[in-house]
DNA sequence: CGCGACGTTGATTTGCCTCAACGATTGTGG
DNA sequence: CCACAATCGTTGAGGCAAATCAACGTCGCG
Protein backbone atom coordinates (compact mmCIF):
# COMPACT_ATOMS: atom_id res chain seq x y z
CA UNK A 1 0.00 0.00 0.00
CA UNK A 2 1.39 3.32 -0.81
CA UNK A 3 1.56 6.38 0.99
CA UNK A 4 -1.91 8.67 -0.38
CA UNK A 5 0.03 12.02 0.80
CA UNK A 6 3.74 13.54 0.09
CA UNK A 7 5.14 15.45 1.92
CA UNK A 8 6.79 18.49 1.48
CA UNK A 9 8.24 21.41 2.25
CA UNK A 10 8.72 24.74 0.48
CA UNK A 11 11.24 27.87 1.23
CA UNK A 12 9.86 31.37 1.68
CA UNK A 13 8.85 32.88 -1.84
CA UNK A 14 8.96 29.65 -3.68
CA UNK A 15 5.58 28.53 -5.51
CA UNK A 16 3.32 25.07 -4.56
CA UNK A 17 1.54 26.01 -7.99
CA UNK A 18 2.06 28.09 -11.13
CA UNK A 19 -0.98 29.56 -13.16
CA UNK A 20 -0.93 27.72 -16.41
CA UNK A 21 0.44 24.60 -15.30
CA UNK A 22 -1.52 21.74 -15.13
CA UNK A 23 -3.55 21.65 -11.57
CA UNK A 24 -3.38 17.96 -9.93
CA UNK A 25 -2.96 18.86 -6.63
CA UNK A 26 -4.52 20.09 -3.27
CA UNK A 27 -2.16 20.97 -0.31
CA UNK A 28 -2.76 20.24 3.58
CA UNK A 29 -1.05 23.66 5.08
CA UNK A 30 1.31 21.68 8.24
CA UNK A 31 2.93 24.77 8.95
CA UNK A 32 3.73 27.96 7.24
CA UNK A 33 1.17 30.15 5.12
CA UNK A 34 0.68 30.60 1.47
CA UNK A 35 -1.26 33.29 -1.17
CA UNK A 36 -3.38 32.22 -4.11
CA UNK A 37 -2.73 35.05 -6.65
CA UNK A 38 -3.14 35.28 -10.48
CA UNK A 39 -0.96 37.84 -12.62
CA UNK A 40 -2.77 41.08 -13.72
CA UNK A 41 -2.35 42.48 -17.43
CA UNK A 42 0.60 44.55 -15.89
CA UNK A 43 2.50 41.13 -14.54
CA UNK A 44 1.36 42.21 -11.13
CA UNK A 45 0.59 40.02 -8.34
CA UNK A 46 -2.86 39.87 -7.23
CA UNK A 47 -3.57 38.19 -4.29
CA UNK A 48 -7.02 36.59 -3.38
CA UNK A 49 -6.18 34.14 -0.70
CA UNK A 50 -4.40 33.53 2.23
CA UNK A 51 -4.28 29.89 3.49
CA UNK A 52 -2.15 29.23 6.86
CA UNK A 53 -2.20 26.01 9.05
CA UNK A 54 -4.79 23.06 9.23
CA UNK A 55 -6.17 24.48 5.95
CA UNK A 56 -6.18 23.44 2.60
CA UNK A 57 -5.20 25.57 -0.82
CA UNK A 58 -5.14 24.60 -4.36
CA UNK A 59 -7.29 25.96 -7.61
CA UNK A 60 -10.05 24.26 -6.72
CA UNK A 61 -11.88 24.55 -9.78
CA UNK A 62 -9.15 23.32 -11.81
CA UNK A 63 -8.64 20.71 -9.69
CA UNK A 64 -12.13 19.41 -9.73
CA UNK A 65 -11.63 19.46 -13.96
CA UNK A 66 -8.66 18.36 -14.22
CA UNK A 67 -8.05 21.60 -16.18
CA UNK A 68 -5.09 24.12 -16.28
CA UNK A 69 -4.85 26.86 -13.04
CA UNK A 70 -5.91 29.92 -13.18
CA UNK A 71 -4.32 30.87 -9.98
CA UNK A 72 -0.67 30.70 -8.97
CA UNK A 73 -0.04 29.93 -5.28
CA UNK A 74 3.32 30.50 -3.50
CA UNK A 75 4.57 30.50 0.35
CA UNK A 76 5.18 33.44 2.13
CA UNK A 77 7.41 31.68 5.08
CA UNK A 78 9.28 28.08 5.58
CA UNK A 79 6.25 25.77 4.87
CA UNK A 80 5.25 22.26 5.17
CA UNK A 81 2.72 20.62 3.79
CA UNK A 82 0.75 17.34 2.62
CA UNK A 83 -0.07 16.94 -0.99
CA UNK A 84 -2.43 14.79 -2.69
CA UNK A 85 -2.84 14.47 -6.16
CA UNK A 86 -6.19 13.99 -7.82
CA UNK A 87 -5.89 9.92 -8.45
CA UNK A 88 -4.50 9.10 -4.98
CA UNK A 89 -7.52 11.39 -3.63
CA UNK A 90 -9.87 9.18 -5.51
CA UNK A 91 -8.15 5.99 -4.15
CA UNK A 92 -8.40 7.44 -0.91
CA UNK A 93 -11.72 8.22 -0.58
CA UNK A 94 -13.04 4.90 -2.26
CA UNK A 95 -10.85 3.66 0.82
CA UNK A 96 -12.11 5.59 3.51
CA UNK A 97 -15.55 6.90 2.05
CA UNK A 98 -16.07 9.24 5.66
CA UNK A 99 -13.33 11.58 4.38
CA UNK A 100 -16.18 12.86 1.91
CA UNK A 101 -18.05 13.92 5.47
CA UNK A 102 -14.51 15.74 6.11
CA UNK A 103 -14.40 17.46 3.00
CA UNK A 104 -18.07 18.55 2.88
CA UNK A 105 -17.39 19.90 6.48
CA UNK A 106 -14.31 21.52 5.16
CA UNK A 107 -15.86 22.71 1.82
CA UNK A 108 -18.66 23.97 3.47
CA UNK A 109 -17.19 26.02 5.61
CA UNK A 110 -14.96 27.50 3.08
CA UNK A 111 -17.86 28.66 1.30
CA UNK A 112 -19.85 30.18 4.39
CA UNK A 113 -16.56 32.20 5.09
CA UNK A 114 -16.13 33.05 1.49
CA UNK A 115 -19.55 34.55 1.48
CA UNK A 116 -18.92 36.15 4.89
CA UNK A 117 -15.82 37.88 2.84
CA UNK A 118 -17.97 39.14 0.64
CA UNK A 119 -19.94 40.80 2.81
CA UNK A 120 -16.79 42.59 4.25
CA UNK A 121 -16.05 43.68 0.75
CA UNK A 122 -19.33 45.26 0.27
CA UNK A 123 -19.92 46.65 3.37
CA UNK A 124 -16.85 48.81 4.20
CA UNK A 125 -14.62 51.39 2.83
CA UNK A 126 -10.82 50.28 2.13
CA UNK A 127 -9.79 52.44 5.16
CA UNK A 128 -12.65 50.21 7.54
CA UNK A 129 -11.54 47.01 5.89
CA UNK A 130 -8.17 47.66 6.77
CA UNK A 131 -8.67 48.04 10.16
CA UNK A 132 -11.36 45.78 11.13
CA UNK A 133 -8.87 43.13 9.55
CA UNK A 134 -6.15 44.24 11.15
CA UNK A 135 -8.47 43.85 14.26
CA UNK A 136 -9.59 40.73 13.78
CA UNK A 137 -6.15 39.07 12.33
CA UNK A 138 -4.06 41.21 14.82
CA UNK A 139 -1.27 38.29 14.78
CA UNK A 140 -1.40 37.10 11.17
CA UNK A 141 -0.88 40.77 10.31
CA UNK A 142 2.77 40.23 12.05
CA UNK A 143 3.57 37.17 9.28
CA UNK A 144 2.59 38.68 5.90
CA UNK A 145 4.38 42.12 4.18
CA UNK A 146 1.86 45.09 3.75
CA UNK A 147 2.25 44.57 0.22
CA UNK A 148 0.77 41.61 0.05
CA UNK A 149 -1.99 42.70 2.57
CA UNK A 150 -2.68 45.82 0.40
CA UNK A 151 -3.16 43.73 -2.78
CA UNK A 152 -5.58 40.96 -0.83
CA UNK A 153 -7.62 44.08 0.67
CA UNK A 154 -8.39 45.14 -2.65
CA UNK A 155 -5.69 48.54 -3.04
CA UNK A 156 -2.35 50.06 -3.15
CA UNK A 157 0.78 49.88 -0.82
CA UNK A 158 0.38 53.46 -1.16
CA UNK A 159 -2.51 53.77 0.29
CA UNK A 160 -2.37 51.32 2.81
CA UNK A 161 0.68 53.40 4.11
CA UNK A 162 -2.03 56.57 3.89
CA UNK A 163 -4.78 54.87 6.06
CA UNK A 164 -1.58 53.84 8.74
CA UNK A 165 -0.26 57.62 9.42
CA UNK A 166 -3.82 58.28 10.38
CA UNK A 167 -4.60 55.28 12.17
CA UNK A 168 -1.58 56.05 14.57
CA UNK A 169 -2.20 59.44 15.49
CA UNK B 1 -39.98 6.98 7.42
CA UNK B 2 -40.76 10.35 6.91
CA UNK B 3 -39.89 12.35 4.05
CA UNK B 4 -36.10 14.12 4.55
CA UNK B 5 -37.37 17.20 2.45
CA UNK B 6 -40.21 19.42 2.23
CA UNK B 7 -41.55 20.71 -0.80
CA UNK B 8 -42.31 24.95 -0.96
CA UNK B 9 -43.13 27.59 -3.43
CA UNK B 10 -42.84 30.96 -2.67
CA UNK B 11 -44.23 33.99 -4.17
CA UNK B 12 -42.54 36.62 -5.82
CA UNK B 13 -40.58 39.15 -3.11
CA UNK B 14 -41.74 36.65 -0.44
CA UNK B 15 -38.01 35.50 2.26
CA UNK B 16 -37.31 32.41 2.35
CA UNK B 17 -34.93 33.33 5.39
CA UNK B 18 -34.47 36.15 7.39
CA UNK B 19 -31.34 37.96 9.02
CA UNK B 20 -31.39 37.10 12.57
CA UNK B 21 -33.99 34.09 12.30
CA UNK B 22 -32.29 31.01 13.89
CA UNK B 23 -31.06 29.10 10.34
CA UNK B 24 -31.83 25.75 10.60
CA UNK B 25 -32.76 24.79 6.87
CA UNK B 26 -31.13 24.55 3.16
CA UNK B 27 -32.88 24.72 0.07
CA UNK B 28 -32.78 23.23 -3.63
CA UNK B 29 -33.60 25.51 -6.25
CA UNK B 30 -36.34 23.50 -8.00
CA UNK B 31 -37.54 26.54 -10.77
CA UNK B 32 -37.25 29.92 -10.26
CA UNK B 33 -34.76 32.42 -8.46
CA UNK B 34 -33.75 33.80 -5.14
CA UNK B 35 -31.15 36.53 -4.10
CA UNK B 36 -29.18 36.87 -1.03
CA UNK B 37 -28.80 39.07 1.07
CA UNK B 38 -28.05 41.50 4.18
CA UNK B 39 -29.04 44.90 5.27
CA UNK B 40 -26.60 48.01 5.44
CA UNK B 41 -26.70 50.43 8.53
CA UNK B 42 -28.84 52.20 6.68
CA UNK B 43 -31.53 50.16 5.68
CA UNK B 44 -31.09 49.26 2.16
CA UNK B 45 -30.49 45.67 1.09
CA UNK B 46 -26.68 44.59 -0.36
CA UNK B 47 -27.07 41.74 -2.74
CA UNK B 48 -24.14 38.82 -2.40
CA UNK B 49 -25.58 36.28 -4.38
CA UNK B 50 -27.83 34.89 -6.70
CA UNK B 51 -29.33 31.24 -6.79
CA UNK B 52 -31.02 29.70 -9.53
CA UNK B 53 -32.63 26.04 -10.67
CA UNK B 54 -30.53 23.31 -9.43
CA UNK B 55 -28.15 25.38 -7.09
CA UNK B 56 -28.65 25.55 -3.19
CA UNK B 57 -29.21 28.38 -1.35
CA UNK B 58 -28.70 29.45 2.34
CA UNK B 59 -26.82 30.79 4.98
CA UNK B 60 -24.06 28.18 5.47
CA UNK B 61 -22.24 29.29 8.31
CA UNK B 62 -25.18 29.89 10.34
CA UNK B 63 -26.74 26.24 9.26
CA UNK B 64 -23.40 24.60 10.19
CA UNK B 65 -23.03 26.40 13.43
CA UNK B 66 -27.02 25.90 14.42
CA UNK B 67 -26.46 29.82 14.84
CA UNK B 68 -28.53 33.19 13.79
CA UNK B 69 -28.28 34.17 10.22
CA UNK B 70 -26.77 36.88 9.00
CA UNK B 71 -28.36 36.61 5.19
CA UNK B 72 -31.67 36.45 4.12
CA UNK B 73 -32.92 35.26 1.39
CA UNK B 74 -35.61 36.18 -0.85
CA UNK B 75 -38.08 35.59 -4.12
CA UNK B 76 -37.03 36.82 -7.19
CA UNK B 77 -39.87 35.38 -9.37
CA UNK B 78 -41.88 32.60 -8.16
CA UNK B 79 -39.95 30.12 -7.07
CA UNK B 80 -40.06 26.09 -6.10
CA UNK B 81 -37.53 24.57 -3.74
CA UNK B 82 -36.47 21.62 -1.77
CA UNK B 83 -36.22 22.35 1.92
CA UNK B 84 -34.11 20.57 4.63
CA UNK B 85 -33.32 20.84 7.75
CA UNK B 86 -30.56 20.24 9.52
CA UNK B 87 -31.56 17.65 11.27
CA UNK B 88 -33.35 15.61 8.85
CA UNK B 89 -29.99 16.09 6.15
CA UNK B 90 -27.92 14.33 9.22
CA UNK B 91 -30.69 11.38 9.05
CA UNK B 92 -31.04 11.19 5.56
CA UNK B 93 -26.72 11.11 5.38
CA UNK B 94 -26.63 8.57 7.84
CA UNK B 95 -28.94 6.36 6.01
CA UNK B 96 -27.29 7.32 2.46
CA UNK B 97 -23.78 7.93 3.39
CA UNK B 98 -22.43 8.23 -0.19
CA UNK B 99 -24.68 11.62 -0.25
CA UNK B 100 -21.58 13.09 1.53
CA UNK B 101 -19.50 12.57 -1.94
CA UNK B 102 -22.50 14.87 -3.76
CA UNK B 103 -22.32 17.67 -0.81
CA UNK B 104 -18.23 17.20 -1.14
CA UNK B 105 -18.91 18.57 -5.17
CA UNK B 106 -21.14 20.61 -4.96
CA UNK B 107 -19.26 22.51 -2.07
CA UNK B 108 -15.54 22.32 -3.81
CA UNK B 109 -17.70 24.24 -7.26
CA UNK B 110 -19.38 26.45 -4.85
CA UNK B 111 -16.49 27.70 -3.25
CA UNK B 112 -14.03 27.72 -6.50
CA UNK B 113 -16.77 30.04 -8.25
CA UNK B 114 -16.80 32.54 -5.31
CA UNK B 115 -12.66 32.33 -6.21
CA UNK B 116 -13.53 32.92 -9.44
CA UNK B 117 -16.22 35.81 -8.36
CA UNK B 118 -13.57 37.16 -6.23
CA UNK B 119 -10.76 37.32 -9.03
CA UNK B 120 -13.46 39.01 -11.18
CA UNK B 121 -13.86 41.26 -9.10
CA UNK B 122 -10.34 42.86 -8.39
CA UNK B 123 -9.63 42.84 -12.10
CA UNK B 124 -12.40 44.47 -13.33
CA UNK B 125 -13.65 48.08 -13.24
CA UNK B 126 -17.65 48.01 -12.33
CA UNK B 127 -18.36 49.19 -16.01
CA UNK B 128 -15.92 46.32 -17.08
CA UNK B 129 -18.17 44.07 -14.49
CA UNK B 130 -21.02 44.46 -16.25
CA UNK B 131 -19.92 44.61 -19.66
CA UNK B 132 -18.83 40.71 -18.78
CA UNK B 133 -21.56 39.78 -16.34
CA UNK B 134 -24.18 40.81 -19.31
CA UNK B 135 -22.00 39.03 -21.87
CA UNK B 136 -21.75 35.69 -19.88
CA UNK B 137 -25.27 35.83 -18.20
CA UNK B 138 -27.07 37.44 -20.86
CA UNK B 139 -30.48 35.17 -20.12
CA UNK B 140 -30.31 35.69 -16.42
CA UNK B 141 -30.12 39.51 -17.07
CA UNK B 142 -33.70 39.01 -18.14
CA UNK B 143 -35.13 37.77 -14.86
CA UNK B 144 -33.16 40.02 -12.45
CA UNK B 145 -34.24 44.20 -12.11
CA UNK B 146 -31.34 46.48 -12.75
CA UNK B 147 -31.42 47.68 -8.85
CA UNK B 148 -31.02 44.27 -7.70
CA UNK B 149 -28.12 43.84 -10.19
CA UNK B 150 -25.99 47.19 -9.44
CA UNK B 151 -26.30 45.74 -6.12
CA UNK B 152 -24.50 42.63 -6.68
CA UNK B 153 -21.83 43.84 -8.90
CA UNK B 154 -21.52 46.68 -5.84
CA UNK B 155 -21.94 50.13 -7.30
CA UNK B 156 -25.15 52.35 -7.67
CA UNK B 157 -28.42 52.02 -10.18
CA UNK B 158 -27.40 55.52 -11.06
CA UNK B 159 -23.87 54.26 -11.98
CA UNK B 160 -25.30 51.22 -13.84
CA UNK B 161 -27.55 53.77 -15.92
CA UNK B 162 -24.78 55.90 -17.05
CA UNK B 163 -23.34 52.83 -17.96
CA UNK B 164 -26.06 51.88 -20.18
CA UNK B 165 -26.23 54.38 -21.62
CA UNK B 166 -22.71 54.64 -23.06
CA UNK B 167 -23.50 50.97 -24.26
CA UNK B 168 -26.06 51.89 -26.35
CA UNK B 169 -24.69 54.35 -28.65
C1' DC C 1 -56.85 57.65 -12.16
C1' DG C 2 -53.23 58.07 -8.90
C1' DC C 3 -49.87 56.00 -6.12
C1' DG C 4 -45.61 53.51 -5.42
C1' DA C 5 -41.85 51.09 -7.44
C1' DC C 6 -38.34 51.49 -10.71
C1' DG C 7 -35.31 53.90 -13.86
C1' DT C 8 -32.86 58.15 -15.62
C1' DT C 9 -30.23 62.61 -15.62
C1' DG C 10 -27.09 66.06 -14.21
C1' DA C 11 -24.21 68.69 -10.67
C1' DT C 12 -21.12 68.12 -7.20
C1' DT C 13 -17.99 65.64 -4.17
C1' DT C 14 -14.73 62.14 -2.66
C1' DG C 15 -12.18 57.81 -2.05
C1' DC C 16 -8.64 55.93 -3.98
C1' DC C 17 -5.27 55.39 -7.93
C1' DT C 18 -1.19 56.77 -10.61
C1' DC C 19 3.27 58.31 -10.97
C1' DA C 20 7.59 59.74 -9.36
C1' DA C 21 10.83 60.33 -5.95
C1' DC C 22 12.75 59.47 -1.76
C1' DG C 23 13.83 56.62 3.04
C1' DA C 24 14.47 52.31 5.39
C1' DT C 25 15.52 47.69 5.82
C1' DT C 26 17.19 43.33 4.43
C1' DG C 27 20.23 40.22 2.28
C1' DT C 28 24.43 39.00 -0.27
C1' DG C 29 29.08 38.73 -2.12
C1' DG C 30 33.74 40.57 -1.80
C1' DC D 1 32.10 42.68 8.45
C1' DC D 2 31.20 46.19 5.55
C1' DA D 3 29.37 47.99 0.87
C1' DC D 4 26.03 48.00 -2.17
C1' DA D 5 21.80 46.39 -4.31
C1' DA D 6 17.38 44.96 -4.13
C1' DT D 7 13.27 44.88 -1.82
C1' DC D 8 9.94 47.11 0.83
C1' DG D 9 7.68 51.14 2.79
C1' DT D 10 6.52 56.29 2.75
C1' DT D 11 5.17 60.95 0.96
C1' DG D 12 2.96 64.22 -1.91
C1' DA D 13 0.79 66.14 -6.30
C1' DG D 14 -2.56 65.50 -9.50
C1' DG D 15 -6.40 62.97 -11.68
C1' DC D 16 -10.33 59.94 -12.43
C1' DA D 17 -14.00 56.48 -11.41
C1' DA D 18 -17.84 56.19 -8.96
C1' DA D 19 -20.78 57.89 -4.97
C1' DT D 20 -24.15 61.13 -3.31
C1' DC D 21 -28.04 63.99 -3.64
C1' DA D 22 -32.01 65.83 -5.68
C1' DA D 23 -35.23 66.02 -9.15
C1' DC D 24 -37.69 64.36 -12.77
C1' DG D 25 -39.73 60.40 -16.24
C1' DT D 26 -42.21 56.11 -16.63
C1' DC D 27 -44.41 52.05 -15.97
C1' DG D 28 -47.53 48.60 -13.72
C1' DC D 29 -51.05 47.88 -10.54
C1' DG D 30 -54.89 48.43 -6.96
Amino acid sequence: MEPFFEYRTYQKKQMLLKEGDRCNEKFFIVKGCVYIYYLRQNGTEQVIDFAIENWWASDFMAFQQRSDAQFSIRAIETTAVLCITKSHQQELLDKVPELNEYFHFVFQRAYAASQMRLRMLYEHSKEELYRQFSQDFSDFIQRVPQYLLASFLGFTPEYLSEIRKKHLS
